[in-house]
DNA sequence: CGGTATCCCTTCGGATACTG
DNA sequence: CAGTATCCGAAGGGATACCG
């Protein structure tokens, strides 16, 4: 019988989709993407309506699963710089067909503008 | 300035995305696909670890998300079978190069049996 | 500027017992 | 069999004040 020709496991995400799941996850990795690199207080801005201890942890998950880097230069004011590692790259990629697959609910309106979403 | 090119904008995930990362979804929407249709107890079982008030409110949630159907057979003793409705088979695809993300993590050895992911 | 520390509320989800 | 009802602990995440 050849029935697993269509079976998929969902091992490889154990873990990461607890990480990608979370409420700011992928709109961080969406908006550091989008602007090539970010500061805190830029990303604290953008993401309007997360506070600060929310985003600090974000930012270290992230780090941790090795999807943003982050850079501090030694300079006054402080400054600190978050973008995405090619791994971080490749997720925004991945994440696409899912975009594709959320937009043809039959009730979504795209109100935004999004090359990669457009056909 | 053609800055839009690679621009990705995540509103076609506004709600879906807290529901996809829920603990049990994907292995719920995972486990029904991989054995087309599936009653209430036989995923009690086959999900190891879920209880069944969560499980009753998931598939109630993925119902209403169009994800999964339900259909309930007037027999003694009952019998109400989930399957896939189109889009949830489409969500399954639509995930796979998310998988194939996560099997590409350096430490990760895969042990499963997904012809869609060998190669 | 780039965060921590503290507090607090809500949601998720497990355990168990019960029901139509 | 296919769920509900109830209770509960743990985790997510917001508000605010403060720190190096």
């Amino acid at each position: 019988m050849n029935h697993h020709s269509n079976v998929v496991c969902l091992c490889p995400l154990d873990g990461i989709i607890e990480t990608i799941g979370k409420k700011w996850t992928m709109l961080l990795v969406n908006e550091i993407g989008n602007h090539g690199s970010l500061r805190y207080n830029n990303l604290l801005e953008e993401l309007k309506g997360i506070s600060p201890s929310t985003l600090a942890s974000m930012l270290k998950e992230l780090q941790k699963e090795g999807i943003i880097s982050r850079e501090a230069f030694n300079e006054i004011p402080p400054r600190v710089e978050y973008t995405l590692t090619k791994r971080g790259k490749e997720l925004r990629i991945a994440i696409i067909p899912l975009l594709k697959w959320a937009t043809k609910k039959g009730n979504f309106k795209m109100h935004c503008n999004c090359s990669l979403l457009k056909k």
